[in-house]
DNA sequence: CAAACTTAGTGTAAAAAATACACTTACTAA
DNA sequence: TTAGTAAGTGTATTTTTTACACTAAGTTTG
């Protein structure tokens, strides 16, 4: 064995899903082993090694659906996380022996993130996922590895390309009230705006237009809907 | 061997270079086997594998270290390439051969990049660099493997920082004038830029501080000096 | 020493963007 | 019919961005 053979590469996923209301993150539980049955569930976000030959966008896609049957979500990569001591501490070392062949391999990761409606999407355990679970982000536990730290840095990612408006509509139902859109921001920023100033703007981009309907089955004076006609 | 044994990590550093007056990139060439002694030599940026546990940005600054003698400079991550066919083509896979054990493996890069001063930096080529160059923005030749995609993708990060006013200070002199920022906002932009308007948003910065010094040894009116003083 | 050359340095007006702010309207349910 | 709920709307103020051209301070040359 040379002194390249074991970093081991990887790709994780945070998947933001939004239900209309908070900003949730998309974990797995992790199978274990019989032996290790008694231990409590170990929370992740998706994630495993990517496949000799494999691009890196295509190993993110493939672990992803591999983990939660989620398929044609489009994930971005936002940054590598590369010290040697995330796979290193013992809660890890014990999970890694359980799946790895290599469970004391130096592991790098590339981290990706994408946004879905959580109305929208179906996610399933699946391969060493034993469940599924939405977790709102204020409320996100101890996780796996570095996971909690990978979290953030998608958050802040995210936070960035919104201030940006660069993303965030794909996410909203076919049509839509500029209320929902508010909601979304809002709770992606994690702080309120000014409504009047935040219709302004959205009503300014060329890629919302606006349809002759209203919202149907509210208690309350129904929103104008819209639609997303991307560029 | 597994079916993840074959994956090799290396990291690739962008170094920008500004002399004054363009952006410039080292780059570095390749050292060939005897036998291949008559081939033309081989460029590309400073980059390498990244030993077993070791962190990437130990290991980006180890790299740069040992190709280009470089140390202490602030390496910024900035994104990870793995497309599979990356390192594929036969140029690259002849070169391969002569230094890598593993020459065919899949080799995921993370790529990081910096901006020095050309005058207040020494590059001296070493280990299996045989040459140390650089080369303007816009003059760059075909380089090893994806390298030419790798500058361009770091320009473009290197241009989001500027244009958010966060980098660019720590490569002028210890003293400089409002002109010399200019020019290197010019040169990393591409573009010009209002003198007026330019020197009204650098004087809001309240990192930079004026000093009752004026340029010496120049021939024609001598401007005032700056210094940056980081928050 | 005067003229020519070179870059430094300066202000204002106009346009665009961001902010702060409160009441009326349309619908449902009781 | 009333009460409740969220939708929808405009203006004035401040801040930021943009466009634009001449004078000043030094050096060099003839």
């Amino acid at each position: 064995m040379n002194k390249y053979a074991k970093i081991n590469v990887s790709v994780d996923c945070v998947i933001f899903g939004w239900d209309g209301e908070h900003l949730n993150v998309l974990l797995i539980e992790q199978k274990r082993a019989k032996k290790n049955a008694h231990l409590p569930p170990r929370l992740a976000i998706p994630g495993d090694l990517v496949l000799e030959d494999e691009g890196l966008d295509d190993a993110a896609n493939r672990i992803l659906k591999e983990l939660t049957k989620l398929e044609g979500i489009y994930l971005r990569q936002f940054e590598a996380f590369g010290n040697p001591s995330r796979v290193k501490e013992l809660k890890d070392q014990d999970w890694l022996k359980e799946f790895r062949e290599e469970p004391e391999a130096h592991v790098i990761t590339v981290a990706y993130f994408s946004l879905v409606r959580m109305d929208m999407v179906n996610p399933e355990a699946s391969s060493f996922a034993s469940n599924i679970l939405w977790v709102e982000m204020h409320n996100i536990p101890d996780l796996a590895f570095d996971h909690n730290i990978i979290i953030e840095k998608a958050l802040l990612r995210l936070q960035q390309n919104v201030e940006q408006k660069s993303i965030g509509f794909e996410l909203l139902p076919e049509k839509f009230t500029l209320t929902q859109i508010q909601n979304l921001y809002e709770a992606i920023l994690d702080k309120s705006l000014d409504k009047r100033n935040f219709r302004k703007s959205i009503k300014k981009l060329e890629t919302i237009i606006p349809l002759n309907e209203k919202q149907v089955g509210v208690t309350h004076k129904p929103g104008q809907l819209f639609e997303y006609k991307p560029s």
